[in-house]
DNA sequence: CACAAACGAGAGCAGTGCTCTTGACATCGG
DNA sequence: CCGATGTCAAGAGCACTGCTCTCGTTTGTG
């Protein structure tokens, strides 16, 4: 299985291992459009043609480093969540959260290429699918920890979640959410959707002259964010209240 | 000074209307990297060198065009906004969010051009960093409106902004933002975020197989945000508390 | 051993952004 | 009124792209 057979396998398991190498250092460089497939073919010493033979097309290519995108940044944030106590759950999202904006930031192309425009006539394919959802499923693993705990209490003074969504909570509720309410679930999205604006907008420069300390700002949107999901906030940032 | 003097001058701001038209709309069809100023020119019945007369190169074009984008989101809100009464302030924000998603909706590769991946090599120039806050400057006037009429009233169990956001708030209230507490200017910045990660979210697939009811999912995040900024909810939204 | 599949190399097609030169035209000063 | 000046569209051309096709050659297998 692992080990390929023939000596031709072998070189070509190798050969498309370093055209993705050599393609996401480009990539990481120039960005998306700026991938050139004769580019990596020969700074690999090789004829264009010959790549073809590996990736059918140039967005294929792109898929393929496309689907490592999301496995390198799904990877980060669970070995983030996997080294922390288990109990420690606004640590734990805090650290997730902060992974999340620590890779993009690490790799803005990469992170363009898989949360930004969709390259030109390019319809993400149905591979990127499930990878995409890891990180929101590493989110739902503290929600469901904090469920379990019994701690999770979300604040009440909020609009209820629609009914039309009641269908959608129920079928995320069995795949990967806790049995928790529909508004609890919604808020989740919701936090999860503002954790990718939020490194979307500091990454494409919608923060200039209006943040300066970004990363104290982001921790302060993902704890109101863990707030309004339910989860209890540190000793240190829960507000005096009687 | 309005009515351009030469013949020659005439002919040339209309010609220059022209190629904006014609590559705004290749713009909508094929995106910005589909946006070829050959193909614009051929359909000028022209040459391509000619329109290098006119635009010095290609990403000048695309940063007009982006100028454009901007102004016609930026009055699409406005528009919104100064069309309802202004007391209706939960009704304004509503709106003005609504008016961003719809426009955004409307116009996919236009939207994915301002908040998108920024093209290849090319790096937003100053032009744009204006109006970009046209936005954010209708949210904050609301702001602004609820704070003048006292109805302001955020929720005091989040935690509060950081100490280094101070700077920032304190320049943001002498430009655009009331005189309200540093708190309230932080989570306006947040709900402003989100806004648009959800409707990035929304325009980049991540919502498929997720949220069935994207409008009304929408909303609710919404009203959500206003409600974590302060302003008052709608009746129909407000949860049965005592 | 023979045959088929896989392979690298090269030529070629249609397209791109962009530059340079050329010749026609309009505008303005003397 | 006429010539100098500047603007214009057009075309050729460069270097690049993704991609296809055809060559021999190499490699693995029946």
């Amino acid at each position: 299985m692992s080990a390929s057979r023939t000596a031709r396998e072998r070189a070509r398991a190798e050969l498309i291992r370093e055209i993705k190498a050599v393609a996401r250092r480009q990539l990481a460089e120039a960005g998306a459009t700026g991938l050139s497939l004769r580019a990596v073919a020969r700074e690999l010493g090789m004829v264009s043609s010959a790549v073809y033979r590996y990736f059918p097309s140039r967005d294929d290519l792109l898929t393929a480093l496309i689907i490592e995108a999301y496995d390198d940044i799904g990877e980060a944030v669970e070995r983030t969540d996997a080294a922390l106590p288990r109990e420690d759950l606004i640590g734990r999202w805090l650290a997730c959260c902060r992974a999340i904006r620590d890779w993009a930031l690490a790799h803005p192309h990469e992170y363009a290429l898989i949360h930004g425009t969709p390259v030109p006539g390019y319809a993400a394919p149905e591979e990127t699918v499930i990878p995409a959802s890891r990180n929101g499923r590493a989110l739902a693993g503290i929600l469901r920890d904090a469920e379990a705990a019994g701690v999770l209490a979300p604040p009440t003074d909020l609009p209820p979640a629609p009914a039309s969504f009641a269908e959608d909570a129920a079928r995320l509720r069995e795949h990967i959410f806790p049995p928790v309410s529909d508004d609890v679930i919604l808020r989740a999205l919701i936090a999860w959707t503002w954790v990718y604006g939020a490194v979307s907008f500091e990454l494409f420069g919608m923060y200039r002259d209006v943040i300066t300390d970004r990363a104290a700002a982001f921790d302060h949107g993902v704890l109101c964010m863990a707030r309004m999901v339910g989860l209890p906030l540190p000793d240190g940032e829960r507000p005096a209240n009687g």
